[in-house]
DNA sequence: AACGCTATTGAGACCGGTCTCTTTCTAAAT
DNA sequence: ATTTAGAAAGAGACCGGTCTCAATAGCGTT
């Protein structure tokens, strides 16, 4: 009578056992897909729940076994291609090992994402891939940490957090390129980023609490030093957060007595308002400026010159974190490791060649 | 004395309650902060879950209140920049409401989307905003909008599903880029998209099941059929799913005996994939070929020459896409609604002028 | 002093699954 | 035929919250 409507309210193991006419607890071993069952009930049960549309909650399988199936991911900002395409990464290991994607971004903001972390671990994710705004407030991934949950960094490590870590070779990309930049005559290189002080100004390497782009300007900053560059720290420009403070930094960076001959962008997106700024002013690349890139974004193959770039095995970030993310929640237990993965320089055209270059080597 | 050692496992409200001195009806009152509790006695619970560091339990909670503070969201791949663009419209405005966001990537396959949307409702999503891979295959979305969840789909519509929609005016944006093509002499246009059929031609409209994507092809269709053009339907090629499958077409394209003058490139990633190979031939543009792309994604501005774009009110689709869904969840009952959002052609130089066409007009 | 009203608290059911413990039943082993 | 291992099914506790309902307490009123 009542088998072809399906109820109002969704119908609970409960009901498909009643209906079949056995116990709830042999119901939900049928439809759990656990325990011991004869062939005979089995297909009662199935039918019973096929004629009320049963559907499993997730919600109530969770709370008694203490896993949600899902892993929260945080990242600064889904919007840059090289988060989108981390967390495609991710969500591809994920979807195949089972689990689903909480994504919430952080804005590179400290305090979002300790209230994005507080609300995950409150859903009680099974673990947790994030992408550290700044590596000096911690507490709250110390917490998480602690909570018992597998924690895996993406892209920004601690190194004195003990967690799982994946980056790239960030250091050592920016000596190699720092590095060819001085062979081909450069002696002011200006280093463009996203991260910010309190005063916009750049002292030490210290001051730059994002992992990745720290030991960037480290490497950039000692290899300067050793080809005997001084004052490097004023070359340092920190803030560029959005279009119109990157075009300031930019125009005042041209403008200026010593005018630098390269441009090192800590990120594709920062790169793009460099050149298009430099087309609307008609300062050539590279004959005027040449330009530097970190994140191989598409578009860089594909502008006249085309962007020379460290290409960063992005997607592999995303893949390496969610494979050890599962690995730890299946319950491996070892000690912390941190994983770094390798870089390449992509030369094409936006760097002058030596002959090119207007400066002559060991001038200043 | 074991107040400052937080206990192996979570502390509960009942910990908090015995720790507190007071019955779990009452801490749970302070804690989920409902009812009406003393001063004093809120005192003492939120000391008592501060010193055993207690930890809601959302998902607890969301079993017995039945909403789970979560959207799902289905989208085609959040690699593409104008899902991620989408999305991240979508979290600033779930994030705002209160809600976190379950992403999952389709990879524009029905039955993945099918998989996802059932995982998705067993969680207990409170709402969810889906990008159909295929309009014709709806049941799974029909099952989700019965099962009282509310649904609102994004940038793809399904006029025979009573479901709210959230498109851009692809039709008429079709339109007016072919008109505009037509005015500049063009007769040979061709339009390249990544949806496919069974056999990889296309026939008519009607085999394109991405909703958007039908109705841009729809109006290309048509507009070139008014100006008198024949054959429309050879001229428009699907499947350029991969970069190498976009060649291959682009390819056959550019060494058939009627080599179109102009290509509309129905997304960002396709466009950049002709641009490319339009270098890599030393195909001039927009002298030997005129390239219109959907999309404004960012690298469309910097090319050489730039490239002209319907430009899409992407974050907004995302955006005005989950505030109707936040509606929908705080109870509004309404009828379906469809919003059209305006688009904008955006004219840079990598069109063809009039008096550079080779081809006079109506000459076929 | 008796009464009524409200603020505060406690007891316990409930959400929808999982899972342990028992009991019953079947069939192989001695 | 009797013993016994193991399969199959049921009863009910439990996960960690919310929420209803009843009991108690405190206060002003007449």
């Amino acid at each position: 009578m009542d088998k072809n409507a399906p109820p109002n309210s969704a119908s609970t193991v409960a009901d498909v056992a009643r209906e079949a006419g056995v116990s709830k607890a042999t119901a939900a071993r049928v439809l759990g897909g656990y325990g011991t069952v004869s062939e005979k009930v089995r297909v009662a049960v199935m039918a019973a729940a096929e004629a009320l549309d049963y559907r499993p909650n997730e919600l109530a399988r969770s709370m008694t076994t203490g896993r949600s199936g899902t892993i929260g991911v945080i990242v600064g900002d889904i919007e840059n291609p090289f988060f989108s395409l981390a967390v495609r990464g991710i969500t591809d290991v994920a979807r195949q090992a089972g689990f689903t994607v909480v994504l919430v971004n952080s804005s590179e903001d400290a305090r979002n994402e300790e209230a994005a972390l507080r609300t995950l671990l409150a859903k009680r994710v099974d673990g947790l891939i994030v992408s550290p705004a700044k590596e000096s407030e911690t507490d709250h991934l110390r917490d998480a940490a602690r909570s018992g949950r597998p924690l895996v960094l993406l892209d920004r490590g601690s190194e004195t957090l003990g967690v799982d870590t994946v980056v790239a070779n960030d250091r050592h990309a920016a000596e190699s390129i720092t590095r060819k930049l001085i062979a081909r005559g450069h002696r002011h290189i200006a280093y463009l980023t996203a991260c910010d002080t309190p005063d916009h100004h750049f002292r030490t390497p210290a001051d730059i609490h994002t992992g990745s782009v720290r030991r960037r300007i480290e490497g950039f900053f000692s290899t300067c030093q050793e080809a005997g560059m001084t004052d490097v720290e004023h070359n340092i420009h920190v803030g560029a957060v959005t279009p119109e403070r990157t075009r300031a930094i930019i125009m005042a960076m041209i403008e200026a007595p010593l005018r630098p001959t390269a441009i090192i962008a800590s990120d594709s997106v920062i790169a793009l308002e460099v050149f298009k700024l430099c087309r609307e002013f008609a300062i050539r690349i590279p004959d005027d400026l040449s330009l530097v890139s970190f994140h191989d974004a598409d578009w860089t193959s594909v502008t006249t010159p085309p962007v020379t770039v460290i290409r960063q095995p992005v997607y592999q970030l995303g893949e390496t974190a969610a494979r050890l993310l599962v690995r730890r929640m299946k319950g491996d237990v070892g000690p912390p490791t941190r994983t770094v993965l390798e870089t390449e320089l992509v030369e094409r055209a936006s760097v002058s060649m030596p002959d090119q270059s207007s400066e002559p080597p060991h001038r200043g």
